[in-house]
DNA sequence: GATTTTTATCGAACCGGTTCGATACCAGGT
DNA sequence: ACCTGGTATCGAACCGGTTCGATAAAAATC
């Protein structure tokens, strides 16, 4: 590879000069500019970022944490901030914690060794000890998804309580009294906030919760399967509508109907939150409230590269930002009691 | 943070002691690794692993370059990629093409610019013009799943001959006569071999293959929909087995059989050639085969590493390695014609 | 025309490590 | 006592850029 010595020689110029050119071009002049281009172009020169780096004292490279890159919610969330980081010249490191604890803080420590300019987190969330492993953090840090009270830092994530509100209120006006609640993993940020939303829905209407009809679960579809069994195979009055925390719950929730003969939308209606995107394969379609992933992508990028770039990064005021999901009405959800024709999309299930 | 300097100047020793005690420890005495090793505790030092990059000529970060991070194919494969460098400590930085001939063009060239020290490629596959910004990377290169055989390189993949072959054979010995075969997106690699399996395996058992039932398709659940619509409405003689190229399009084909409600696999047996982990999800579960995601990881990786750390990368002879698939017998493929008890697992569909 | 200001370029120091060749010291051999 | 060989440590050069202060030349001011 050619150096900027190389560039410098056959422009016949000092290297400061080819430095000057490449980085402030306003205060060179014309004929040198043109001179300095030429050369590059005939040696083929791009400035080596390493040693770039190294003097400027940051890298062009930012970590994204997350807690599980299978899960497509996150790929998609990754595909977003990888384009929006190279668009302005970062390349993204990413790591998958598995939700441990531990690998959490391993890479961490990895991460922030000097070699990553900022961070975008999202933690795992159930932490047996005080998360100081992220609040020793020196550097630019952009938390989303789960948020942490104890850490100082910019978040960006969805209205989970607006999440569970909108998705309650569109089973309550189909005319839905006895929901059925399947909770997210307990203890996490998202499924506490979930949970608040259908109740809150639930209180605002005056309908009374019967502690039997909320089950919780764990963000899986085993968990989804086994809460709707459950919730289903009650002796008296089972619920007519099931509001799942996340669609991998739903999903378990939907093949338990369908184990049970149970028709849904026709007997039981199924609404689930939004974590995954390829719930349109399954039928039939799951109404959900979706989370506005590209959104949450480019304002994470854009908080923590306006964070790098501030003046003094700890000093800057820290911001929340929360934007609120969309609402999809689909094929599970149907009117109660029911009026009407029966359904033809059920589909699949 | 505390450099090299500062380790020093506590241990009383010059920096190249330092370095010497830090990378080459057997050369130094006894006394001097305790006292530099307590000096280094004392200030918390690390060493800065850019500086260390641009001294030894490149850096401990490898690139993976895949078409659509939010396939849980490629997630999971991530995953353990990036498990495997972490323990050689190497980091990995992450990139999506999204598919496409430009972007991956665009990111190898970031990539390469001097950054990374070797890059993992699955090659998006569909070149318009030779793939000669592949072949013009100077620098360890390991593809996989798509075979580039204009370009030199290790590579690692599954055996997709050999993936459709054994489902074939399956369905075969179940006593399916009249197998319908759904193509991938043609032209790619994967999708070539896996219809050479199918033919093969078809031409051994010296049963033809009605040109009317091999659809090709493009690797998604709308393809797989469609062209199992074609197949399963034929006039005369439809397909008592179909045989999909990969397990999304089996997804949509699953639906297809729904919408016209034909039975899986009462009235038409289904298998799918994994790509996605997450069919156990659907009912009935689908007989597929699976690809050894986390050996194709490991070896991706090690591959790398080796050829990194080979005294002359560039000559050191090239492989392919070649992983077998493993076949699991699920809930939707049956014996034909059918003899028994219809399967009580039928499920969702 | 002399002086000040502006503009263009350059040399050198620096970022934080690694490594080569030099030096100093000590034990062993003769 | 002298030379040899080995070991432990060190100084200095270097990796490839950026940037500050200095310098020289050109332009503006009086």
């Amino acid at each position: 590879m050619s150096t900027i010595r190389d560039v410098a020689r056959l422009a016949k110029v000092s290297i400061s000069t080819v430095s000057l050119t490449l980085n402030h071009p306003d205060r060179v002049s014309a004929e040198t500019k043109r001179r300095v281009a030429e050369a590059a172009q005939a040696v083929g020169y791009s400035a080596n970022p390493i040693a770039q780096s190294l003097k400027r004292g940051r890298s062009r490279l930012i970590g994204v944490v997350v807690a599980d890159i299978t899960n497509p919610f996150f790929g998609t969330l990754l595909r977003e901030i990888e384009r929006c980081a190279m668009a302005a010249d970062y390349l993204v490191i990413v790591c998958d914690t598995a939700g441990s604890e531990a690998y959490e803080k391993a890479i961490l420590g990895h991460l922030s060794s000097q070699l990553v300019s900022g961070i975008i987190l999202s933690p795992c969330g159930l932490y047996t000890e005080p998360a100081d492993h992220i609040s020793r953090l020196n550097m630019p840090l952009v938390l989303f998804d789960h948020k942490l009270t104890t850490v100082q830092s910019d978040y960006i994530g969805t209205d989970n309580i607006l999440a569970s509100a909108m998705l309650t209120e569109h089973l309550i006006r189909l005319g839905h009294r006895r929901i059925g609640y399947i909770g997210g993993t307990s203890g996490l940020y998202t499924a506490e906030k979930r949970k608040a939303g259908f109740f809150e829905t639930m209180a605002a209407h005056g309908i009374p919760v019967d502690a039997g009809l909320v089950q919780d679960g764990r963000y899986n579809a085993k968990a989804g399967y086994e809460a709707a069994m459950r919730l289903l195979t009650l002796r008296t009055n089972r619920p007519t509508a099931i509001l799942a925390a996340s669609n991998v719950m739903a999903i378990g929730a939907l093949q338990a109907c369908n184990d049970l003969s149970i028709l849904c939308p026709d007997e039981v209606s199924l609404a689930g939150i939004d974590d995954v995107p390829w719930s349109n394969v399954i039928r039939p379609r799951i109404t959900t409230a979706v989370q506005p992933i590209e959104d949450i992508a480019r304002t994470a990028i854009r908080m923590l590269i306006d964070r790098i770039n501030a003046p003094d990064p700890k000093a800057t005021a820290f911001q929340d930002i929360i934007l609120a999901p969309r609402l999809i009405v689909a094929e599970s959800t149907r009117a109660f009691p029911i009026s009407g024709v029966p359904n033809v999309a059920s589909g699949l299930a």
